[in-house]
RNA sequence: GCCUUCUUAGCUUAAUGGAUAAAGCAACGGUCUUCGGAACCGUUGAUGGGGGUUCGAUUCCCUCAGAGGGCACCA
């Protein structure tokens, strides 16, 4: 629909411009939105503010010629405020969006925006020392999500978790298991690997290559799998990476680019050469490779397999990486670089008082424990509402009384609501066979069916951002409607069966888009509660 | 010192450069229940300070103040 508005509007400005109304000058790129407040229509369109200048006519003045020609495809186009156009949808195409919906059932809205684009979707990537913490669960929900939603967009992804299994902190694993003066990691998981690993041999790689793979297979897979509810796709290994001869491979190819060089016994990449602060070492002068050596190879096999998009989502704390990264991807050939998300450290407070979060005294916060808490559904949407960008501050103390007050039980009693009345209306014997669906007059009503009209587009945007965070407030916004919509109106009345009908077939729609935009942030659509 | 993120209502946060800045919690006041009250309706209340760009700025630029994070031949 948003597309069809923009070609009639660029069609409109040319035949303005040929028959001399308005003055020869390069148009504008034409935006159509969805405006947040209703009383502006389903679409709206900023054209004429853009181009008053350009076309030396007050703004209004210029909506107004367009407002004449635009008329016929819709109930009306209205020229408002400044200069701003203002599209409203017939009633039979409210209508018509209720059937889709019903028929298509979750496929509704399903889009072909990403065009099969293979994306990589890496994230979490905590390192093997120990389990996850809070941290991790902030990325970890929001990777998930944002996956979800470029699936439902029409991206082909795969998700990611790369295991650091090769570096130094391995051996520092294997120290403190062996609780030798070298251990740094502390904590009951370090007891428990202890008693798991029985005999240990006295090396702190070995030690910490074996406690390493436990770490993954009993605390973060299990944490990931069964408590975050999360799937990935592959688990790559860095030290598989290394022992394959991936970074061999990635360092000769970057020598065949004449990126690489040699400066005081070691050998550098010059990263400057993509806008990188300095060059990087990737084998230093003892001849150990460094971990940006292994990133090349990491980065040259994700590039080998056909990933057309490549999404990293880090902590913060790893914002001055992205530029190394990037001119990696670029000195292979590939342009445009990857997308990073950098999300905010999650702050810890408990009581008022900070917890500053170590693996090191052992005192952090494991997701485990979170969830344990306050559940699955509560931890996944508090930490999918924000933005990456804010610093958000997590109360412990509140963690229980925030379960209780989450707007997750909002969302998710509308939906059970809704389920509730469609099992009566089959009591009842609701035919959905053959409805009325013009009998939807009512504003609450309208109000459902604009946010059918217009949730393929909302998908599409949060996808093209990145802002799967987005979603809860759709959640919310649709839960409220329906919730005030329910209040106003009766929807099963056996009095009028016709109109019970139709209502019943919009209910039905209504769930089926607000199931799917739970299941798009991942959490569950209940029946019952 | 250099780089970077943030500052919106009492609190936690929204807002692809657009129209009257939006929610939840808290506070206050209503609904008194035929479909699920975990609900509905209403009231109070905010863009850190100062410049600039723009027809239009919470959004972009500069600056000041405050708060996070980062600046290895570590990973």
């Amino acid at each position: 629909m948003k597309q069809s508005i923009v070609s009639k509007i660029e069609e409109v400005l040319k035949s303005l411009q040929a028959e001399g109304i308005l003055p020869a000058f390069a148009l504008p790129e034409v935006h159509v939105e969805v405006p947040k407040d209703e009383q502006f229509g389903e679409y709206t369109s900023n054209i004429a503010l853009v181009m008053s200048k350009a076309a030396g006519k007050n703004p209004r003045e210029v909506a107004t010629f367009l407002q004449e020609k635009l008329g016929d495809d819709f109930a009306k186009v209205e020229v408002a405020g400044p200069g701003h156009l203002n599209f409203f949808l017939k009633e039979s195409d409210f209508a018509h969006v209720v059937t889709e919906v019903l028929e298509k059932q979750e496929h509704f809205a399903d889009s072909t925006f990403g065009q099969g684009v293979k994306v990589n979707n890496e994230f979490i990537s905590a390192n093997p020392t120990g389990p996850l913490h809070l941290g991790n669960g902030r990325g970890g929900f929001y990777g998930d999500s944002l996956s979800r939603l470029l699936r439902k967009t029409g991206f082909e992804v795969t998700n990611e978790y790369y295991i650091n299994d090769a570096g130094e902190q391995v051996t520092k694993l294997g120290h403190s298991v062996l609780q030798d003066e070298e251990a740094v990691y502390g904590g009951e998981y370090i007891e428990e690997l202890r008693a798991k690993l029985g005999e240990l041999e006295n090396d702190a790689w070995e030690v910490g290559k074996r406690a390493a793979e436990l770490v993954v297979s009993d605390y973060i897979k299990p944490t990931i799998e069964s408590g975050m509810q999360i799937s990935f796709d592959k688990w790559t290994s860095e030290r598989a990476l290394v022992e394959g001869g991936m970074v061999e491979r990635a360092i000769e190819k970057l020598k065949e680019q004449g990126r690489v060089f040699e400066n005081e016994g070691a050998t550098w990449l010059r990263t400057t050469d993509f806008g990188d602060d300095k060059d990087r070492v990737l084998i230093k002068a003892d001849g150990t490779k460094t971990y940006f050596a292994s990133e090349c190879g990491y980065i040259l096999s994700k590039l080998e397999q056909g990933y057309e998009m490549i999404i990293e989502i880090w902590g913060a704390d790893h914002h001055g990486y992205t530029n190394r990264f990037n001119a990696v991807v670029k000195a292979f050939g590939k342009e445009e670089g990857a997308t990073f998300l950098l999300m905010q450290l999650v702050k810890l407070v408990k009581n008022g008082e900070e917890v500053r979060m170590s693996k090191r005294a052992g005192n952090v916060v494991t997701m485990d424990e979170l969830i344990e808490l306050v559940g699955h559904d509560v931890t996944r949407f508090f930490f999918l509402q924000y933005s990456p960008d804010t610093h958000m501050t997590f109360d412990l103390g509140l963690a229980e009384e925030r379960s209780q007050k989450n707007p997750v039980f909002y969302v998710q009693y509308a939906h059970a609501r809704m389920a509730s009345i469609l099992e009566k209306g089959q009591e009842v014997g609701m035919d959905m066979a053959d409805v009325n669906l013009s009998l939807l007059v009512h504003g609450k009503e309208k109000s459902l069916m604009r946010e059918m009209l217009t949730f393929q587009e909302f998908l599409e945007s949060a996808a093209r951002d990145s802002a799967p965070h987005r979603l809860p407030q759709l959640a919310i916004r649709l839960a409220d409607k329906f919730h005030s919509y329910y209040a106003e109106c009766q929807v099963i009345d056996i009095e009028n069966k016709e109109l019970s009908q139709a209502r019943v077939a919009l209910v039905s729609a209504t769930k089926i888009v607000l199931g799917e935009t739970l299941r798009l942030i991942g959490v569950s659509a209940p029946e019952k509660m």
